[in-house]
DNA sequence: TCAAAAGTGTTATCCTTACACCCATGT
DNA sequence: ACATGGGTGTAAGGATAACACTTTTGA
């Protein structure tokens, strides 16, 4: 192994999301190995040839478009991971991989491929990855039961001198990041709850990575699905990013229909942040803001008096500086 | 030149901030050439060497630390800038560079080193490159008479089909960064406001990187101080962030003395997000906010009654989740 | 006629904005 | 005494969060 340089390579990773009967999923790789049990879901990723795209963005729709043949509404990039052990498996050679993280949404076509690249390509709940994202019908009993009491254990632990130069302890970290009581929860804060929890290895990806804190803890859980190298990371960005940006962009009706009912919208911008939402307050924040306005069409019934159809009002874009939905603080 | 494959080297490009006397400033790096007309200024740059830095941003610190001899306080990644042509130079050979950026504050000391890898280093106030961002005195004046005339003809023109597929038309654009009157000005869209006036041909990168849509018009003016590649860009980025994070997360801290004086941090986020702000409301937001406390000593008197010294209340960080100063519309 | 979902009206509270005024010091 | 910047009290308006109730359909 030679001492100063290593050959580096680009990947573009993409979140891709959709939402389908009131669940946000995304889209991943899976080998399809019969007996193999460390088979592990995988963003779909593509390299970036700077000769071939004039631009990054450019670049992942183009593969995205080949491999999977979707077709991508909004694109954004979200962070750059490089950390070496990313791609930690033992032994590790070949090039370092720096990956660019990005996130885009999609609306679900049957005809999405079923394979990408030589991988089974499938849509899965994105809350299958993070089980305590979901409130939706309250605080999931996960937290109460498994995750809080290990993670106070974690944090009474003295954490090495490393750790002990950073900015905030770990109680502090644990108090901003999951809240302290059931009412602080801020759903935005995706990424630092999956970091929390990696560090006190509660995740797989923890363990694999090799770090010593996990080992000691006999049989701690796993928390939710695991996937490949740091894809969890990336997948909780997204997460984080969607979930800030609906407030301020009109970004849920690439996700939407055409046409929906006002409990349709509801029901996505709920499955995106993870929390129930007060009926009257969403539609008067809804028509307050200008964002959809009514087909004249009702929609069939389902089970109950019809709902009246909507659209997006394309318009606001261009009349209002941050259209979105300011979704508040609790119901 | 070969088809398919191009080797890739990936560069850290950081923008680096510090307040003083009412300017913010960033470090550039010049060539100190003596005849040399085309010598631009450039944020520091290094290299990422995944061998040496465990992550990207330990890499960022190390080198400037080594070769600025600064120590850097809140560091956060901007954007990975990738495309093709960012380093144009007719003819280009050699690798393609893919930049990530990175914002990082300071604290000004005399004794930054004067040069970083060979090249003259120096702290410079950044409204010379984005002048059109200053309004502390009011709208700038270079905005009616300059700016706005050009765009509003740039608007006019009838885009090209590559362009007519995006989403916005160029006025609807133009609405949004600039505001329509004086008021709407948002002072976070830094960065759409520079990438108008680059496609609109009005800074000098566009003219460098051989925009047709640039040499069409003539006599245009080159707003603000040009950098090198796209630094502008990155630079814009920085500005943008900073300026939204200062109302959430107590960063404007990094930028001040130990102890303050409540004028002299109302100057710095002035200085920063280049409003003027209503001095009581000020007073109230950082009072309810709960982000300083009195040390007891006044200031020396600059010309009036003493001032009350403050400083920094860490605790602040382990109360509340989003610790900053929600400096509102106006005034 | 009853369950299930759609849809509406109203009030208390807090936060933001803006106003106008008083205080302590140096010259 | 007066100029200069420091420092405060309070009222109007708007946005938010919560309340409970009516309407229209299908089974």
């Amino acid at each position: 192994m030679e001492p100063r340089s290593k050959s580096i390579e680009i990947g573009l990773n993409a979140a891709i999301v959709a939402v389908e009967k009131l669940e946000p999923l995304i889209l991943v790789t899976t080998r399809d190995e019969a007996g193999a049990g460390d088979a592990r879901d995988a963003l779909p990723f593509g390299p970036f040839n700077p000769l071939a795209h004039r631009t990054l963005e450019m670049g992942l729709r183009s593969w995205v478009g080949e491999q999977a043949a979707l077709e991508l509404g909004h694109v954004e990039q979200l962070y750059t991971f490089g950390d070496r052990g990313r791609h930690a498996s033992p032994g590790d050679e070949g090039p370092h991989v720096v990956s660019i993280g990005y996130l885009a949404l999609s609306r679900i076509r049957e005809n999405t491929r079923a394979t990408i690249a030589g991988y089974r390509a499938e849509w899965r709940p994105w809350y299958g990855y993070f089980p305590w994202e979901d409130w939706r019908d309250g605080r999931p009993e996960i937290l109460g039961d498994v995750i809080m009491p290990l993670l106070h254990d974690w944090a009474g632990e003295t954490p090495g001198p490393a750790e002990r130069r950073l900015a905030l302890p770990r109680a502090v970290r644990l108090k901003l990041a999951f809240g302290e009581d059931t009412s602080h929860w801020d759903e935005e804060r995706v990424l630092d709850r999956y970091e929390l929890l990696y560090e006190a290895g509660l995740v797989e990806e923890a363990l694999r990575d090799g770090r010593a804190a996990a080992l000691d803890r006999g049989e701690a859980p796993r928390l939710g699905r695991p996937m490949q190298f740091d894809h969890r990371r990336i997948l909780a960005t997204a997460i984080s990013r969607l979930r800030g940006k609906l407030k301020y962009r009109p970004v849920v009706f690439e996700l939407m229909h055409d046409a929906f009912t006002l409990t349709e919208l509801q029901n996505t911008v709920e499955a995106i942040s993870g929390r129930h939402l007060h009926k009257q307050n969403f539609r008067r924040l809804v028509e307050k803001a200008a964002l959809v306005e009514p087909t004249g069409a009702v929609a069939a019934a389902t089970g109950g008096r019809p709902a009246a159809l909507y659209r997006f009002r394309r318009e606001i874009l261009e009349e209002r500086p941050a259209p979105g939905l300011r979704v508040g603080a609790r119901h």
